[in-house]
DNA sequence: ACGATATTGAACAGGTTGTTCATTATTGTT
DNA sequence: AACAATAATGAACAACCTGTTCAATATCGT
């Protein structure tokens, strides 16, 4: 059973195609079994025998898809952070568009308290992959992405280096690592406080200090 | 062979004594041995097997001292820390006769000043304890050890809340936050400006905002 | 020198991983 | 409906790692 026969994109290179119902049968239930374990107990306490068990799937069968748990935790990542990155750009265009017509800063939503709201709605899910549980590549990578968005936003408004002022890197991986930060003692401690105060918190200290009169968003 | 009979101090309770030279000696090689495995390669790839072959010590030698590989690698941790806190406490009661005496601002070291400046003495130990290969607990002990300082010391000179003003806690979390976010930046990539520098940027991003007009340290 | 205690090393069971392969089941396509 | 292609199965397997046990030995503190 070769590699490429089963499942180009995910065990090889990007031709993605989707092409076999089976496969999308056996990767769906793999990560729908991870997440429902990911709820249940720690990721390193998960094996993969407790993974096939719950998909009802062959332990040939994971591996003619995923190379070990790792691999099919981080493509299960992915899928989470493409659907977030939509409804994020969704949420964005929507913002634009109000912006254009005028109407009130309360109907438009900042990209940071969008992340808190989706925490939010999402926070056991968050609390297994970015908790005290989680792994620290995913932690990482979830903070890499983070970082990636407010790097993009960053450097269209801000001015460049001058004087002793510090560079875009230095000051994205600040605000960033705050945010991440807040996020986590936030989801630890079981939300003590609503999304928009949390968010707003986050601003005041990480956000208006650098962008003083800017507008956020 | 009893647990408690070889060692109280890290298998239980604390009853610390340090009595036999026997176990010293071994836990002596114990840790040297993880130190010089640490700087070969990631924490996960070393076994006890490792370990033990590079301590010159029996398999259940290992086990008379630790539960574990974590637990090995916990006690270790926190002989560093102790370390760190004594030579910490050595600086800031250097830095309190030094204000006393009414020495300029230069010969003074900030309490984060001090962080990066060993970071950077250390940088490979760092970078292995807390970089991206880095276990997630070590990397959360370290923060919270850190937080810890902070807390302290910000309790001392926060007003407290009031108004809209952020909570003491929140406020620590994000700047915690944002000092081990450079701190691993920088560690990761090999240290692109001096301890000094990061220092300062820190200071203005994450510290000035909320202290205002206040000195450091 | 002596009793107490730590170390040794081998052996062991139990668990996990990743692979193999012949057999079976399902798919997409005429 | 039939066909060839291909995915899933499940059992078996070697390899590795873990943590424990125990009798023999070495080293310690006093």
């Amino acid at each position: 059973m070769e590699v490429s026969t089963q499942n180009p994109t995910l065990k090889n290179g990007d031709e993605n195609k989707l092409k076999d119902r089976r496969i999308r049968r056996t990767q769906q239930l793999l990560m729908a079994a991870l997440e429902e374990l990911l709820l249940e107990k720690a990721y390193t306490d998960i094996t993969v025998q407790d993974i096939i068990d719950r998909a009802n799937v062959g332990r040939s069968t994971f591996y003619a898809h995923f190379l070990d748990k790792d691999h099919l935790l981080k493509s299960y990542f992915e899928k989470l952070r493409d659907k977030f990155d939509e409804q994020f750009q969704r949420i964005r265009h929507k913002n634009r568009q109000a912006q254009l017509k005028g109407y009130p800063d309360e109907i438009r939503v900042e990209g940071t308290l969008f992340l808190f709201q989706h925490a939010q709605s999402n926070h056991r899910l968050y609390k297994a992959l970015i908790g005290k549980d989680g792994e620290a590549w995913v932690i990482r990578q979830f903070q890499d992405s983070f970082t990636e968005l407010l790097r993009q936003h960053m450097s269209q408004i801000w001015p460049g280096e001058q004087g002793g002022e510090a560079p875009l890197e230095i000051l994205v991986q600040s605000m960033a690592s705050s945010m991440i930060g807040l996020l986590v003692w936030w989801l630890e401690h079981d939300l003590p406080y609503s999304a928009e105060q949390i968010n707003q918190w986050f601003h005041r200290l990480a956000v208006q200090p650098v962008l003083g009169e800017l507008s956020p968003d």
